[in-house]
DNA sequence: GACCAGCTTTCATCCTGTGAAAGTGGGAGT
DNA sequence: ACTCCCACTTTCACAGGATGAAAGCTGGTC
């Protein structure tokens, strides 16, 4: 691994949301020795990736923040889904989300009377909005995710099958839902944005309600909110989805 | 300068808001050769800082989107920020602004009404906002910047004596204000956010206006909204301001 | 007062990043 | 059709920067 890599295993040891982190955490977390780690971490610090608090912990900088708000692909992504998502969570009552594909993370891009920030992961495999991206994956990285189903709750599916045939009826055009799936008493429903892109849909709208029937009724609103989406993403270039990245685990080509 | 310095180098070569930038491109902003260029582009995309487009141009990618969105000094600011500059909008029915330190720049955190996108640079010297940050500044910093006025109307300030003049009363707690110094038919007016924060102040509030007039009638408006935005900045936690970063041109310490 | 954890510094070793130079490929010009 | 040119990519011998074990700090705790 380059001394790129390491600087940016420092960096992902923030990715799941903890605000702060002392140089030990850092270290532990990256797989790095204490003393490469405090140099990564200096150097980090002086760019403005990361900031040293009066604690002697370290947090994620503003430097980082102000060139993330330009990555042009979310961007897009929000501003044209914003006024969407208000509208989808006034006529519904219910929370929404935009949530896409991060790298092999499934992230929440944006959301409107939710509890969960941008920036939250997802389970593939027990959201709606994770089964909606993870059914139009590539196979090989598919594959990957279904051999490892972990059980969240007891209505978690944790058998690849069941999952695998529920993702083929995603692909030929059935709304996702998942009932209870990540949380006890949390039921969604999720359709993706722009399902006809190269590289796959852009992202994917959900919906989170009390019940299942909730829930159901809220489709027809929820899949016209992500054609609305879809169109006014569409004409204005073709920069819709973020690029897949060639990753370790990628596939061929 | 470290690899890592290159790489930050690499990825500033976007921070004036380029949306996209061919390998020619980067390797000229951020003064590298070519190979060194595209080796850094090449792990960056690996990682998801940069996406490669089918043109062969690259832009900021998605994980640094969903790193940056975590920053905890930003986010706090925004999420406490925005309702204010909601209400401050309606109330005056001019375009506000939340601008804040980023390193060495002074940038947008947030707005609403105004054209200008978060993450957009502001001339310290020409806008009221920037004023404000400037004046609060430490001295070495200040005076350097005080050192290169670039005239952008013919009613920038270009004279270092009244400019400093200026901040001495923006630090006894006037308000800032810039008339068409930045952009012609702009008149703007800034009072800091949480000026007494031992780093100086967390952010600047502003409102443009087209008449130095109606700027004027907006300031009490104004000062009441940083108030409120300062009030629930501070209670909950000491983590105001976004630590300053010990960079290069920095101060003893 | 001794101990410990968490952090920082040092330094000899070596591996990684470097960039000049040469190679590739596609588009424009004639 | 041929050539030129530009933007990008690959190669490779070299050098300098990164490395991490070991040894010092510091402040808190028993």
């Amino acid at each position: 691994m380059s001394v790129l890599g390491r600087a940016f295993s420092v960096l992902d040891a923030f990715a799941d949301g903890t605000p702060s982190l002392r140089l030990t955490a850092i270290a532990e977390r990256s797989a790095l020795p204490l003393p490469t780690a405090l140099r990564l971490v200096r150097e980090l610090v002086a760019w403005g990736g990361l900031e040293r608090q009066s604690d002697g912990s370290y947090r994620l900088g503003s430097r980082l923040w102000t060139l993330g708000g330009q990555a042009p692909c979310r961007r897009r992504l929000v501003e044209t889904g914003r006024p969407v998502l208000d509208r989808l969570n006034r006529t519904t009552g219910l929370p929404v989300l935009l949530a896409a594909l991060d790298g092999i993370r499934f992230v929440v891009v944006d959301g409107v009377g939710s509890t969960l920030r941008p920036g939250t992961m997802l389970p593939p495999h027990a959201t709606a909005a994770g089964k909606v991206l993870l059914a139009y994956l590539p196979d090989s990285r598919r594959r990957q995710v279904l051999a490892d189903l972990v059980r969240l709750t007891p209505y978690t599916l944790t058998a690849p099958g069941p999952l695998d045939r529920q993702l083929a009826t995603i692909r030929a055009g059935a709304p996702a839902s998942a009932w209870e799936e990540w949380r006890l008493g949390e039921n969604e429903v999720a359709v993706p944005v722009d399902p006809f892109a190269a590289q796959g849909p852009a992202a994917a709208l959900t919906v989170t309600a009390r019940s299942a029937a909730q829930a159901r009724r809220a489709v027809p609103l929820v899949a016209r909110a992500a054609l609305t989406i879809s169109g006014s993403l569409r004409p204005a270039g073709q920069a819709t989805a973020c690029a897949a990245r060639a990753d370790a685990a990628g596939e061929p080509r």
